[in-house]
DNA sequence: AGAATAGGCAACAAAAATGTTGCCTGTCAA
DNA sequence: TTGACAGGCAACATTTTTGTTGCCTATTCT
């Protein structure tokens, strides 16, 4: 397996991703604070942050007793860099346009 | 769950993510072509464009008995759009920049 | 028509992920 | 120092995922 394996599987499940969404709309939440309304145990999400750090995108920071989480953005971009160039610039903008693409390739393959 | 699952489940698996590399290097190749140097039967890799196409990722075009994939961008660059900020230009270039971001934080916190 | 090629579907076993419970260590306040 | 609070670790059962084998239909070529 590659490197960056654990990035997609930390992003595969469900609820990471809405840890994820709660960090971006406010950084720095502990445990706690991250647990209430997940319906889900403590423990489930303490695990479900360790995922998420292990793949690098949260970091944390300790202060006594609390701990507390901050999205890294850094794994997501390189995701986008893999697929997209960003020198040729491909129809990324609409679905439209990749699908009129798709249809002037298939001339070339099988002319009407 | 939500609808954006499939695509999430879809690039978790590494076997999926060589076939958006292969396709990324070169569009519109056949199941046949794609299967060839994975070491996996083809039913497996048939699965896994199947699941690709399901979450769209993969648009696909027949002709005759064969079939032709396409990589489609869009859904990975909606990843990007959710968690990096357009606007406000979070800290994304480097590591480095947030690392320094987070001591910052934490001096607020709780200050030395 | 007959053979070869491209692809699809289903059932099965092996492997991995998820959430729970129970118990533990470390920190803060009265 | 005693009790409350924040978090961590491990074992377990359940569910999901993955690759294989076997068999099928449709298309192309001789």
């Amino acid at each position: 397996m590659r490197d960056d394996d654990a990035v997609f599987n930390a992003l595969a499940d469900g609820s990471r991703r809405e840890l994820l969404d709660r960090l971006y709309a406010r950084d720095g939440q502990t445990l706690r604070e991250l647990t209430a309304g997940l319906q889900m145990s403590r423990q489930a999400v303490s695990r479900h942050l360790g995922v998420l750090e292990g793949a690098g995108l949260v970091v944390t920071r300790r202060s006594g007793r609390e701990k507390f989480h901050f999205l890294n953005p850094v794994p997501i971009q390189l995701i986008h860099d893999r697929w997209i160039d960003k020198y040729t610039e491909r129809p990324v903008t609409a679905l439209v346009d990749l699908k009129t693409e798709l249809e002037q390739r298939h001339d070339l393959i099988d002319p009407p």
